[in-house]
Order: C-alpha cells, then sequence, then structure tokens
DNA sequence: CACGCATTGCAAACGATTTGCAATTGGAGA
DNA sequence: TCTCCAATTGCAAATCGTTTGCAATGCGTG
C-alpha cells in the first residue's frame, strides 16, 4: 500500500490493533490501518469491495483487503453479516462493545438499520435444551421495505 | 433429461405442479418432475448441487437445476434458505404448510435440523411499528455443534 | 402426427473470494 | 539507526456458485 501522508495515530483502536497483532507476531501494516478507520467510521456493515472504495486514495489492492478482514476477524475485532444477497459483510466490534446485533434490510436499496434489542435469547435457550447441540449462536435479520423505497 | 424408465405418476404434487406450470404455459418436463421429487424426498434445505447430484443417473445439466429451482420459486413451491456458507439452499413447501421455518445448523458437519415454533413475529411488529419499513420479513437460524460433531 | 415455443445441454461469462509467487516492507535485534 | 528475515502485498490466475447465449431438443396443443 501507498504510503499515506502521515497521520496521526491518536485512535486507541489502532494501538489495541497492535498489542493483539504484537502478540500473534503480525504487522501492523499501512493496509490494515486503514481498513480498520474505514470500518470504525461506518457503523453499518460493510463488504470487502465496499471496504475497498472507500479507502484513501492511494489505496491497497482488494486481495488484502479480504486477507486484513479476515485476520481482524480471527482477532475478534470484526463480526461477519450474510444477508442473503451473496456477500459478506463485516463491522467493527467496539471496545467492550457487544458484537450481537441483528438488522433491519430494505430488500431495495439495502439500507441497514441496526436493531437494539435481542429477545431471541430466551429462545435460544429452549433451542439448546432440545436439540443436544454446544455452542449454539443464532442469526436474525428482517427484512422490508423502507420508508424511501415504498 | 434422458427419459427415465416409466414411472407412475401418483403424487399429487406432480399433478399440482402441472396445473400450476400449465396456468403460465410452462411445460411439465422430466427434469423439472425428478427435481420436485427429490425436494419432496429430503426435508432439508437442499443446495443446486446437492439435488443435482441426488437426481436420478440420467440426470440433468446443473444449469437445468438452478433454472428449474428458479422457476419453482416463482411458483411457491420452494423457498430459500442462505445459511452463510455462501451458497443457497432450498426446501419444498408442502402443500398449505407453512412456509416460515427456521433452522438449527451444525457448523462442523452442516447437519440441519428444524425447530418448529417462531417466537420472533411479537418482535417483528415491534421493528414494524418503530422502523415505518413496510412488507417486513424476518429470517433466524440457529448455529452450533450438533451432539455427533462434539 | 406435425409444428412452434418452451426447455435443455454445453460452454462461456460473471461476481465474489481465494491462492501462488515474486517483490516489498514492518519491526526485532545488533 | 541499520540490517535482516519473516510477514505482507500486488498481481494475476484459479475457484466456486450462479447466470446466460445459443443451437439442438422436447412438450403439448391443434
Amino acid at each position: 500500500m501507498q504510503p499515506v501522508a502521515s497521520k496521526r495515530e491518536s485512535d486507541s483502536d489502532a494501538c489495541c490493533l497492535h498489542t493483539r497483532l504484537r502478540r500473534e507476531s503480525k504487522k501492523l501494516t499501512g493496509a490494515r490501518r486503514e481498513i480498520l478507520r474505514v470500518l470504525e467510521k461506518e457503523s453499518r456493515p460493510l463488504t470487502n469491495k465496499e471496504i475497498f472504495q472507500l479507502l484513501p486514495q492511494g489505496r491497497c489492492d482488494l486481495a488484502t483487503v479480504y486477507r486484513s478482514i479476515q485476520l481482524l476477524k480471527e482477532l475478534g475485532m470484526v463480526k461477519k453479516f450474510v444477508f442473503g444477497d451473496g456477500s459478506a459483510r463485516f463491522a467493527f466490534i467496539s471496545e467492550g462493545g457487544d458484537a450481537h446485533r441483528h438488522h433491519l434490510v430494505c430488500t431495495r436499496c439495502q439500507k441497514i438499520e441496526e436493531i437494539g434489542e435481542c429477545i431471541v435469547r430466551e429462545l435460544e435457550e429452549r433451542v439448546v435444551a432440545r436439540s443436544n447441540f454446544k455452542a449454539v449462536t443464532h442469526r436474525l435479520e428482517f427484512f422490508g421495505v423502507c420508508p424511501a423505497c415504498q
């Protein structure tokens, strides 16, 4: 990735990333820093291509975005979402923030809204009790036509 | 598709399919009949490739499976599911049966179990009321490690 | 039984994602 | 601060799921 005119690294996230990376002898590269910055700025889940397009001018290769996102996911810093349009999306997990989220997706313009609460936990417990499955999680998304598209 | 040694068409579903197809001047071909038969036999949602592999020997082209599934979806005879492994799955919607289903998917062997109840409707109503979205639906899936894989 | 439009097979096109490899670059240690 | 090497990147090709163009084939109506 082309060097970007020196920017201040005031973000504690970049610092945190640095620490986490060091733990696995991984490197804090310009690409990773910029990608994380893009994800922090946008709260909605982004596809790899969207991230790629939002990167500053001297941007890196799309393959690098894929590889970096993969790494960030392994480090638990981003979460993957699949809404069914055939592509994965990723969102930054804020420090100590709750990674568990649900969304309301417009089936026409793909606009994504976040839904605060989750009442599925209770049902999840019942499912676990009856199924003998372990490490159960769930994914719940809502779809509809947003006001602007109606 | 190669002709299959004459089989009795006792299934009311094939008959129903025939009726529905005629309504749109579509044809009841061997491929469509066999594909529907495969979907009826298996209750879990299948990928196009799985359907393709489950077809009798003189099977049709994979592209035909894709096209037939697309048609069956438009006719409302199968429902699409996306569990996040990057491929779509389809399940037969039984006559008058409730197309609304949720699943418990093993993250290791991809085994899929069906979950009977749905308590999300209530939450869905709240979401609708607050968001101004129209035609809202939801998708809820559970993931975990099945007993055999633990 | 024949004819015409729907359907199929085949192969190429496509978009998302992954991967091999040589060139480049962080960052730990001198 | 400089060196060295493993980690990382760019680039291009490979993969995977899915779609599509086109000529050959088949269903179903007359």
